[in-house]
DNA sequence: TTTAATTACGTAAACGTTTTCGCGTACCTA
DNA sequence: TAGGTACGCGAAAACGTTTACGTAATTAAA
């Protein structure tokens, strides 16, 4: 399999130093262009790449960033994925995962973990359990660090979010056109600005149409499939609804099976319309009208944005990247 | 912020030698009880982490794996990966990511990427547009490899699938009860071993039940989901089969797109069945019949026997790990 | 012709660990 | 008391890079 394939190798086989062999690789100006090109040809022929916790080690650049998510399995944020290793691709650079499952002390723990040079910048979704400012707010200062669609608000980082509460609004308002004027709310990330906003539009466009808000028409999510289940049908069966707006993908399955087994038909008892990015929205019976975020344009803003700051490029001065989300409406919602 | 704080910081405070401090910290029975402590809680105190690179240097241990896939935007693969981080986790190991998006040079060229010592071993589902069994001979020599679900066989590797022949046969004797006599098959990953293995126990049923295969009745997957959708249409109109065996997940939408633009009603018109990690297939119009794969086994599976090897562990003299899929029948095959 | 500047390369230190080897002390055995 | 054996720890090398600095040779400027 032959020795290990390192400077020193190439640089004797070459009868240079190694520095010369270093320099030649990262194209200094110090070298001549045919001293690089013996280099050059001589690192293919051998297959040579540079041992990077060595070159990590000196250089202090680890070529590589982090992903830290509540959860892979999850279309928005796979896509997401997408958009951060297309971009991280054209820079070089390598992609760790890291999954929180929503738990404020293990994106704690990984975050921690990368602080001590295992990684150039981080790119996170924060986790729905909790609201702690205070701790990414010290992060901040220790690490580049990009936040997308679930963010920290008032700390000095750049943001990639959706116009979540103009489409929500949007969103409430043709439910309303629908003619609805019981519509219930399924809540989700309501400790994040993301679900806050999503709410506010909700209750802004109810009341922009003279339609109170209702306390007894909110379900707030759980991590329990079968407790939301539960809790919708208890909410269709007690107040009878005439719409359900989910604010998070989660909620379409308990939805669509509360309404089978409470016998509603969508749309004629009770429309459904929800944030999702699901591909399958137009297959399910009936096809759903829903809000769908640009998941892997997110992805590749929030990496931009990232790479520009390890570049030290200007930001534009624009800490707050904000995309539009699509409405589509479908049979769910249908009028 | 405080100095950088490292083992030699750790060193002068406690005032004693920095291979002390590394020993202690690692646990090593060279160092007295009373010593690690008063190393320990000063580690913990000023919140030493040990550096990776340099640790990684000097030991030739990454604590790192690299996952290598088409694609994570797939309900398969992202399951996978929640696997294989879970098991990641309980050994303290971090996950890289690469997307090949089928395609055989990037995944050549992530790979060697990997070879410097980068990663500790990689876990790897091929990709689909070309079977290149020499390159992965080579490959498995140089560094520890588990293969899942697509797999290279005939190599000295560890490989976990699922059981895709017998599913196949199991999944087509159903339709054949359903009383389905022209059976097409909409196929994927002709060149891969899963590939072949399903349409093996599709064409087998066919035969078992005195049944003749026809080329007319089979669709070739291209990654163009227009040309899908129209050669599945050309495949209704032309040769009216009364049922559509997917083997793989990406043919739903243009299958269920077909039959909307044929007007044809599934399952009376036209029977369909789907390998399918969808967690909506029961939400479908008409809800569909589907063989998913443990997908999150199999990527638990897969990660367990890599640090098995890692650790050099026995692996039970078992170099192909089986897992069973699960055929769910539902109203796109009513009967 | 002298001096300054430029070019092309080498020496050696440094990055933060891990690990081999050796040394001294204390204890035990004969 | 002499010899052996643990035990606890330190000195120093090593991992493969990058880079500050030095130097010799060549070229340009004076």
């Amino acid at each position: 399999m032959g020795e290990a394939v390192n400077i020193k190798r190439l640089a004797q086989e070459l009868n240079i130093s190694i520095a010369t062999v270093s320099k030649a690789l990262n194209d200094s100006y110090e070298i001549s262009l045919k001293t690089k090109n013996r280099v050059w040809t001589l690192a293919k022929e051998l297959n040579y790449t540079p041992n990077p916790a060595a070159s990590n080690l000196r250089s202090n650049k680890t070529k590589t960033i982090a992903v830290v998510i509540p959860c892979v399995a999850n279309n928005f944020f796979s896509l997401s994925i997408m958009g951060i290793e297309e971009i991280a691709r054209q820079y070089g650079y390598h992609v760790l995962i890291y999954q929180t499952h929503e738990n404020i002390e293990a994106e704690k723990a990984f975050t921690n973990s990368l602080l001590n040079g295992r990684v150039d910048g981080i790119l996170t979704s924060v986790s729905s359990s909790e609201y702690n400012s205070e701790y990414y707010a010290n992060l901040v200062k220790k690490i580049p660090l990009v936040f997308f669609d679930r963010v920290y608000e008032g700390l000095d980082a750049v943001k990639v979010t959706t116009d979540d509460y103009e489409i929500a609004f949007q969103a409430t308002e043709h439910l309303i056109e629908c003619g609805c004027t019981k519509i219930a709310y399924l809540f989700g990330l309501e400790n994040l600005p993301a679900g806050k906003s999503r709410f506010a539009g909700y209750c802004d466009a109810l009341k922009a149409h003279g339609i109170a808000a209702s306390e007894q028409l909110i379900v707030k999510y759980q991590d329990d499939e079968e407790f939301n289940l539960q809790q919708i049908k208890e909410l269709l069966g007690k107040y009878k609804p005439d719409a359900l707006f989910s604010s998070i993908e989660e909620f379409i399955i308990p939805a669509y099976c509360a309404c089978r087994e409470m016998n509603l038909q969508i749309p004629n008892d009770v429309k459904m319309l929800s944030f999702s990015n699901l591909s399958t929205a137009k297959l399910l019976s009936p096809s759903l009208t829903t809000i769908s975020q640009p998941a892997f344009e997110i992805g590749r803003e929030a990496a931009k944005s990232l790479f520009k700051i390890l570049n030290n490029k200007q930001l534009d001065d624009e800490q707050n990247i904000i995309l539009k989300s699509v409405l589509t409406k479908r049979e769910s919602t249908g009028c």
